[in-house]
DNA sequence: GCCGTTTTCGGCCCGACTGTTTTCAGTCG
């Protein structure tokens, strides 16, 4: 059997949308897009379902049905698609490529293949530069022009930035547009609202009754390098780092309505329509509406109470059972932003944290927290300067001293964040770990075992009695490393029955767990902690990005353990 | 092609903006 990945299934899928699209065959195109979204967005490896499961389980995900299952299955067995082959034979162009492009869609790229021979972006390249691509039927020299433009961001572009990039950006121009005097309200929406890992683009909602001003002066905002659209009530910019800015302007009896839609997701907001639908209503950015009566739209709580159900919070907006449970007023209550009393993972110039227990101290302090943990790396990891036995004992006795000086203000915990060696023994000996107050474990090496001996080895080492906390538990970084291959299911249940916890890494390129892992803890009743992995007292800032991925995965507050005051938090250790 | 407390057949979200058009197709979200 051929190993592929889900990410090469959810290419080919999607293509076979966009060549149907390009024929201008109605709805397939939605439901091919839609089952490669449901491939590219799973846990487990298509593979691996089909090995396990067959067809059937490969219908089990929603959005797949007998006929992608079918197909899916042909791609495993032999690598290839023959329908997808087909389709291709007749528009033989690098189709994922050429869509990268802003504003290439199907029907432009096959007419461009039917007219000019592009196939490649370089074709494109050639053909605009050529001055080809302006002399055909409803193109112009704008629309070369801005396909030479696409073509110059594509080199440039670097895939989806971070949340953690984006948000202060974000609020910076969020800022500068409420001290705008036409400007009454003004948010940001979109992806950003959702907290989602990573950021396609900026959406921001105002509301204004004057909405030429502000439109003029969200253009001409310094960062920006292209207006790509300036109308009336949408514009929409490129800023110079590749970053596309939307802006809408809304009266204020639409800013609810318009809120919903810009928020998304679009699948939440579809079945959103569809429930309007079905009582004989329309929904659009403008309102809830029965005939030309708006029945609501001011506020995103008026709308989801007309439509007979509770206010969903937007990080849960993903359409994966919040409708349902929104309808029968059984929403899980989320941990709100201020909950949290402490920070369980810190690294301080002992290792390669930048700064000193000390002023961690007066930072944690500062934030309101309650208690810290400080959790330097051990001596496996030499070249963080990592402490044995002998060192981490030297390091209490500072952690003594800066807890007398600070007084009762903060506690201060004795903790590490302990290797997992390869066998899944730790860093540290049995005796070192009893003494400490916290005792974070996670992998830093051997990040390519096979999923079974990781499995292994990781459960080895939460079965510890000493270990407390699981830090990171899947190693991935964000655009840069996948996650080592290993069953968080068996995690889980070994948590459940060790009473370990698992982390939620607020690092912005971490993010670790995700918010299904989450949502998966949550149900089995595993406790979790909220923290930041800070290496430098900037970095304490960041555990409003764990508790955005909380949120995500529907946790609520008794579902993390760092909301509870310090003697309650420490009564759920394991000793 | 998918999906189902209306349904295994007959539906499938909806509007703004651009660029090319003189009324609309394509793209995007």
């Amino acid at each position: 059997m051929k190993r592929i990945s889900n990410q090469e299934v959810a290419r080919i899928i999607a293509e076979i949308g966009e060549y149907l699209d390009m024929e201008g065959v109605p709805f397939k195109p939605r439901a091919y897009e839609k089952a490669a979204k449901a491939v590219g967005d799973l846990d487990k490896s298509v593979s691996e379902i089909y090995a396990s499961g067959g067809l059937k389980a490969l219908e089990q995900i929603p959005g797949i049905g007998a006929s992608i299952a079918k197909k899916i299955e042909e791609l495993i067995k032999t690598g290839h698609l023959k329908y997808h082959d087909e389709l291709k034979k007749k528009v033989p162009v690098d189709l994922s490529g050429l869509r990268k492009i802003e504003g290439l869609g199907p029907k432009s790229i096959k007419k461009l293949y039917e007219e000019l021979g592009v196939k490649t972006v370089a074709d494109l390249e050639r053909a605009a530069k050529a001055g080809r691509v302006a002399k055909l039927e409803h193109f112009g020299a704008k629309s070369e022009e801005n396909i030479k433009k696409g073509l110059e961001f594509l080199k440039k572009a670097t895939g989806r930035p971070l949340l953690g990039a984006v948000l202060p950006l974000a609020r910076r121009i969020e800022e500068r547009l409420r001290g705008q005097k036409e400007v009454e309200k003004v948010i940001i929406a979109g992806s950003l609202r959702r907290w989602k890992e990573t950021i396609g683009d900026l959406d921001v909602l105002v509301v204004s009754k004057k909405p030429g001003p502000v439109m003029d002066f969200f253009v001409s905002m310094p960062e920006v390098v292209r207006v790509v659209a300036h109308g009336e009530t949408k514009s929409a910019v490129k800023l110079e780092s590749g970053l596309n800015v939307d802006l809408r302007v809304v009266p204020a009896e639409s800013y609810g309505a318009a809120l919903n839609y810009l928020t998304g997701s679009k699948d939440h907001n579809v079945a959103l329509r569809e429930m309007a639908l079905a009582k004989g209503w329309k929904l659009n950015e403008y309102g809830l509406f029965k005939g030309k009566k708006q029945l609501a739209g001011r506020t995103e709580e008026e709308l989801y109470a007309v439509l007979g159900m509770d206010y969903v919070e937007p990080e849960m907006r993903e359409n994966t059972g919040e409708i349902e449970l929104a309808k029968k007023h059984k929403l899980p209550k989320l941990i709100g932003y201020d909950d949290l009393q402490g920070d369980l993972q810190i690294q301080t110039d002992w290792t390669d944290g930048a700064d000193t227990i000390e002023s961690y101290a007066k930072a944690a302090i500062e934030r309101g927290h309650k208690y810290i943990a400080i959790t330097d790396h051990t001596k496996r990891l030499a070249m963080t300067g990592g402490l044995d036995e002998k060192k981490i004992r030297k390091q209490w006795v500072e952690i003594d001293r800066v807890q007398k000086k600070i007084g009762a203000k903060l506690k201060i915990l004795k903790g590490t964040e302990c290797d997992i060696l390869k066998d899944g023994s730790l860093d540290l000996d049995d005796e070192t770990l009893a003494r400490l107050d916290v005792c974070g474990v996670a992998v830093h090496s051997h990040f390519d075992l096979p999923r079974e001996e990781q499995t292994k080895r990781i459960i080895r080492a939460i079965k510890n009695p000493n270990v407390d906390i699981l830090f990171h538990p899947t190693g991935r970084l964000i655009g840069k490393r996948e996650p080592y291959d290993v069953d968080m299911d068996a995690i889980i249940k070994t948590a459940k029955e060790t009473g370990t916890i698992l982390e939620i890494d607020a690092f912005p390129d971490r993010l670790d767990l995700k918010d299904e892992h989450v949502k998966k803890c949550v149900v089995a009743g595993v406790k979790l902690s909220i923290d930041t992995d800070a290496h430098s007292i900037a970095h304490l800032d960041f555990l409003e990005y764990g508790i955005a991925q909380a949120r995500r995965g529907w946790a609520e507050k008794s579902d993390i353990i760092n909301t509870r005051l310090l003697e309650a938090f420490l009564k759920l250790l394991k000793k």
